[in-house]
DNA sequence: CTTGGAATGTCAACAAGGCTGACGTAACAT
DNA sequence: ATGTTACGTCAGCCTTGTTGACATTCCAAG
């Protein structure tokens, strides 16, 4: 049993069970990307590359500015990025055809096949804890990431989920 | 209702369930650093002196070798930020008095003063999200969490809820 | 048709915060 | 006496973030 209180309407968070779950979203991040860095050590590419295409998959033919803002970084931070997964062959940038200062990014065969070992790492990690966890947390996992969201990336998120039911 | 089935025994993980929760803790970190970044920029400390700061203050007289495999940097990474938190008189450290090869890390008062501020930024960050979720959220989620780190930092986190109960 | 502004790309410079390697010193342990 | 541990430090490098400035392209409004 937990220190939180269950039930409906009590929910004592003294400091210290918030401190706990504080360093619990602090470890659990480290776990959380150690499986596709360790993929990418060695190569040419690092967590910033995953990320964006993490993205591009998700939402293929997206363009710069709409990944500029679901990743939260400048264009010029970005650009390195997407820059080098482009002269490799691993994302493919196409002028849109009804706004042509548009660029849209799709993943090349290439670049699907990275993605795919990076994301199947993840999820099998993901996977494994949700598992352990029992699907009734998983469900409490979720609502508490998404409380702790701001309202822009909530909408971010959940636009992401419409588009794939 | 979420899409991942409630009950003890059912567990429907598809690629598209994993993937929403890859992303949720994607863009949930980015919510839980905001506030004490929002803190720290202007001042001349980033992210690595508020780790520092948070664990010391949580075991305060931790020795140097401790507080570097919390935080899974090295010594060198480390010892930058350590040396600016002491010049500045955030950090003492003390010779060990039963092993002198040691220093014993304590926060002063003006460290306290600042490890307060943003610890009381996070809590109250954290503390919106829990409400909002409920208590039986937060149990999942805390499970969730501890199921996502890896052996060595679950151990480390358990022996830090350990020292304070 | 011109013009303002938006979207994109790119150059340069810089900072934070990781890393490795090498070295030195003090103190403990055998 | 010797080897090991804990710590600090110098030097250099990488990734990934930042700002500022500027060029290009192109849509849209006048």
């Amino acid at each position: 049993m937990n220190e939180v209180s269950s039930g409906d309407t009590l929910l004592f968070l003294t400091d210290e069970q918030l401190r706990q779950g504080i360093e619990a979203m602090f470890f659990a991040y480290r776990g959380f990307t150690s499986a596709p860095d360790q993929i990418l050590e060695g190569m040419d590419y690092g967590r910033a590359h995953h990320r964006a295409l993490h993205f591009i998959a998700r939402a293929p033919g997206m363009n710069v500015k709409r990944l500029l803002e679901i990743l939260g970084v400048t264009k010029q931070s970005l650009n390195r990025v997407l820059r080098t997964l482009i002269e490799d062959g691993l994302v493919d940038s196409r002028v849109g055809t009804v706004d042509k200062r548009e660029r849209h990014l799709f993943l090349t065969e290439k670049g699907r096949g990275l993605e795919a070992r990076l994301s199947d790492a993840q999820r099998r990690q993901m996977r494994a804890a949700y598992r352990q966890a029992g699907p009734d947390a998983v469900s409490g996992f979720r609502q508490v990431l998404e409380a702790m969201m701001d309202p822009a990336m909530r909408a971010t998120y959940a636009a992401l989920r419409e588009g794939h039911g």
